[in-house]
DNA sequence: CGCCATCTTGATTTTCGTCAAGGTTAGTGG
DNA sequence: CCACTAACCTTGACGAAAATCAAGATGGCG
């Protein structure tokens, strides 16, 4: 898996199950080790349980910004758009994951985010966030921590797109997935995709045509059973060193 | 331009042109108007004037984090290695521009950042960053807006590496490069590039071979004149089409 | 129950990578 | 200052990978 968590590092810690079953603020908080009065000052600030309908926009492109958000339940795409119309989701966001950090340069948030199932998220309100930053400096650590992280993820994502063929691209994904359910507590073996054949197409650049013609060879090769978008990992073994092994490339 | 700006969120401020020959530190100061006492604060941490001779490292992946580093003159790549060797460069960074934001959230680099010509930088040890940008409300906000902007830029590269053909992604660097040596005062249409073919293409997802033939297809077609690594812009308009126009894919 | 979105599969074309050979340039040491 | 060398670049021929175009199948949802 070393592979794969340096393609994408993520959110893995194991307290986060728990986390999730309350509310992610807390994997905003649980890392820095906050008294309960520090807790008791950041939830008083954010706007907990909001919901978002399958396909509801969480924000747009364009829209100003004021809030993070932290998914608490639930799976976001968050994709820009070129001039030109095309889009390139940049990335699928489950639980404990904040989104929106694109939005501080400029004020305006500079992709858009929507639910891909119903959803619930906390709203974190920036101003505030950042003035309780100052406050508390372990809290300040950790939301450039979690910055930085997200550049991580991102230089992952550049390699594998810059460096892989679709198969291997694919394997990574789905091998990323696999160990962000295991982290959240679900079966790494089987789960259930919560987006499209062509979202995944355009989160690792390629047709959704080529997505479903390499999840059937992956399936004509006992690496995985696919059905619909229930996916289960035959051999992850093998997946794991479709990334390295072909060295040929 | 207002595409290449999308794709490539860029320092383009008119300052800093100024800046750069002073000591790009202020670049992270002047925009959010700091006194001079904090100037003369922030100047007492910073290590300036650091020279890294073409080829070296400035630092390297896995090794452990205490510093950014602002390259106050010259020109870094930044790339990361996979664990079967393929490198896969992050980026080109230019006078005025800080590197290294990736390891604040393992405390280690994640990337290697190499001098692609004679450079200077100053290294801002991220302590004493944080302690200032405490007591500096602007300081703090104009710092995350600076991470913000990495991910913006990396947002633009996955679009550029997931939905673009070859020839789009290097009309788009031309067209990026071009911008940013206009907003440090220099020609737009003329410059020369401190990259290899190689690098290039490792950075926009291609192989040497497919840059040098469309190096020479461009200049066929009159885009661009190029000799070694001189370039020259003779038609920005169509280079810009070539991005937006291409509405076929 | 029927419709629309989504998915699968095949045939064909396009793009780009691979392999190979030769040319050019910059840097080095005599 | 010049010769030499290694790194870098260009170009061609070929092949592999993935996009495109097209047709039909499937399934979820109102």
């Amino acid at each position: 898996m070393a592979q794969v968590s340096y393609l994408f590092k993520e959110v893995s810690l194991p307290q986060l199950k728990a986390a999730c079953s309350g509310c992610s603020l807390k994997e905003l908080c649980l890392p820095v080790g906050l008294g309960t009065d520090e807790i008791a000052e950041l939830e008083s600030f954010i706007h907990r349980g909001r919901a978002a309908k399958k396909g509801e926009y969480l924000y747009r492109a364009e829209a100003p910004f004021t809030s993070l958000y932290a998914v608490k339940a639930g799976c976001f795409k968050t994709s820009v758009i070129s001039e030109d119309g095309r889009e390139q989701v940049t990335g699928f966001h489950m639980s404990g994951e904040i989104i929106g950090m694109d939005a501080i340069s400029t004020e305006r948030h500079t992709c858009s985010a929507i639910a891909l199932e119903d959803s619930e998220i906390c709203e974190i309100p920036f101003v505030q966030l950042e003035e309780l930053c100052r406050k508390i400096p372990a809290l300040q650590r950790h939301f450039y921590k979690v910055m930085s992280r997200e550049i991580v993820r991102d230089h992952g994502v550049m390699l594998l797109l810059g460096n892989m063929k679709a198969e291997e691209r694919l394997a990574a994904f789905l091998l990323n997935l696999s160990q962000r359910f295991q982290s959240r507590g679900y079966s790494p073996r089987a789960f259930h995709l919560r987006m499209t054949r062509e979202e995944i197409g355009s989160f690792l650049g390629m047709k959704l045509e080529t997505v479903s013609r390499i999840f059937s060879r992956f399936q004509d090769e006992r690496l995985i059973r696919v059905s619909n978008r229930e996916i289960e990992l035959l051999d992850m073994l093998r997946l794991k060193q479709l990334l390295n092994g072909c060295s040929s490339k």
